[in-house]
DNA sequence: TGTTTTTTTGTAATCGTTTACAGATAACAT
DNA sequence: ATGTTATCTGTAAACGATTACAAAAAAACA
């Protein structure tokens, strides 16, 4: 591999004087220049950005964590940020925890051994809830779920406020015994299990049912089965992430009870086939994008300047109202 | 940040010592390796890879540059594969080329400037036509297509044979008036393409249509729409990717046309959602994530004996036949 | 002209590791 | 006792860039 001497010898110039063409500092000669310029092309020389990285202790990468790629928000997420930090000229690592707090650790660690220069972050519940624990030194924004201690950029939707959203339209329908599937092992879960448990307590209801899952779409599915057989069984079910909806809709075409009529289906995360099931399902959508534009974009500006005011971006989700829980009306 | 040099001095040895320590090298005497190992825990020391890496050129990262990370299939592939680099102390580069040979280009430039250790790969067009132009010099494993010229690993379906059993199939229900959609950029498409011509010649029948398409839902909902409204309708579909199908399927269904009966619809790819729509979709499943656990077992492999023969390794795809192509019989 | 300032370039240290080499000590064979 | 080998440890040179510093050359100024 040609390095950074190969090009000063075959131009006949120092290495610091090619270092500083290639960075564009002042003080170069424009003969020099050209002839740098000229022997860089010639040998097809590219910096080697282990050795700038451990120089300028700064690399150009960035760490993504995430639970699972495979969850359509994530996966979304991830694209927004790749576009970003590609346009930007990062490079992303990738890594996901499983919300396993062992295998989040070990990611942590890693990146900082990488020296990324920054992180975008889902932290599992006892990641968020112990947040200055972790000892990040990095620069961090996180997404998807609240942490309680700690200086650290978020950007979030408001979730205690979507579920009630969602809940209440249930309720509006005339759905009165629901059941509710929430992600176990995240907060984002538990505050979604608050605005649903709110709007039921507003309507002088109790929740018939709320099972804490996995996000698998067969705990979903297994979670569903079993409440539909159980003596009151639910009239509409919610279900908090797109891995368990799928999972109960599943169930509850097996069950063959016809949906919106005997049982509502409501859940989170607008995906490829929420409109194109049968009936189409009214769901919370997440700015997906939006949440990892926002998020990379609040990295750079806090790269950019590290002593920023701490900033949390709260959007809104938008209430997408199907056939599935349209009861009454006929639309 | 504490660095080796830190913990050789709080160890009262060097540093030579300290990395024979941590690299489990033989000769050190049991007594200073405890006293290095109580220093590294005291300290809290973590070896830098970024200096590990310079030092060592080589690096414990591997890249993985696939069309877009939304796509179903890169979606599950790249799960597949981080979990063996976890597994394997590796860490992934992710990046996403459009099936832009430009973007594609650059990044294969950025992954050899991070000097990562290894890459797979899922090669746009212009590059698996011209690989050797490419100069690669890291070890590679190709995924998802295949590329003529040039040693490299590969792991694939076989394509042309996956799409004529499909329309095998759907000649066997009776349809004959055939169209096709397929991915404009790939060679992937361009095979599923003479399977589906292969199948339609054998029974004396031409296609309807073909249509070139880029990856995108809204892609394969137009050209549906246009097809729908075409003089000799169709009377059956065959998407060659999940994007395609999920277009097609939305407009075939705001057409009110119904499934299987008055048009067939099939596709490639398993995915969520496939078994979920009404009626469930017949499609080709592809072994996704065995073919991301395989291709990174074979980068590995490669990367502990450079020597190995090329392999490449062709999977097959199972045909999942459900009752949007069960025309005649009742199932 | 000599002095000061500005521009241009090179020398060498540095980032944090690994590792070739050599020196020191101990163990063993002759 | 002496040579040979094995074990242990440190010194210093890499890896490939950036950059502080100094020196040299050119330009500006008095």
């Amino acid at each position: 591999m040609t390095s950074i001497k190969d090009v000063a010898q075959a131009a006949g110039v120092s290495t610091a004087t090619v270092s500083r063409v290639l960075a564009n500092k002042p003080y170069v000669s424009p003969e020099v220049r050209q002839r740098v310029l000229e022997a860089v092309e010639r040998l097809g020389y590219r910096p080697n950005l282990v050795a700038r990285g451990l120089r300028a202790q700064q690399t150009n990468t960035i760490g993504l964590l995430v639970s699972d790629i495979r969850n359509p928000y994530f996966t979304d997420v991830s694209r927004a940020v790749e576009d970003l930090a590609y346009e930007h000229g990062f490079t992303l690592f990738l890594g996901n925890t499983d919300e396993n707090p062992q295998k989040e650790t070990l990611y942590l660690q890693s990146m900082r051994d990488h020296n990324v220069a920054g992180l975008i972050f889902s932290p599992t519940r006892q990641a968020s809830e112990h947040f200055t624990a972790l000892g990040l030194t990095i620069p961090t924004v996180v997404i998807d779920r609240a942490v309680r201690e700690g200086d650290v950029d978020m950007v979030l939707i408001d979730n205690l406020e979507a579920a009630y959203r969602l809940t209440q339209h249930l309720l509006e329908q005339g759905y009165t015994r629901l059941a509710g599937l929430f992600g176990e092992m995240s907060v984002t879960g538990r505050e979604r299990q608050r605005g649903f448990e709110k709007a039921l307590r507003e309507h002088g209801l109790a929740p018939l049912q709320m099972r804490f899952l996995p996000p698998y779409i067969q705990a979903g599915y297994e979670a569903t089965r079993a409440l539909l057989q159980a003596a009151p069984r639910p009239d509409a079910i919610l279900a908090t992430n797109s891995l368990l909806l799928a999972g109960a809709l599943k169930a509850i075409r097996e069950a063959g009870l016809p949906l919106p009529e005997a049982i509502g289906l409501a859940g989170f995360d607008e995906t490829t086939w929420t409109p194109l099931v049968e009936p189409p399902l009214t769901v919370i959508a997440q700015p997906t994008y939006e949440i990892g534009r926002m998020a990379m974009r609040m990295l750079l500006e806090r790269l950019e300047d590290p002593n920023l005011p701490y900033r949390q971006v709260i959007l809104k989700g938008q209430l997408l109202v199907r056939r599935s829980t349209l009861r009454c009306a006929g639309v």
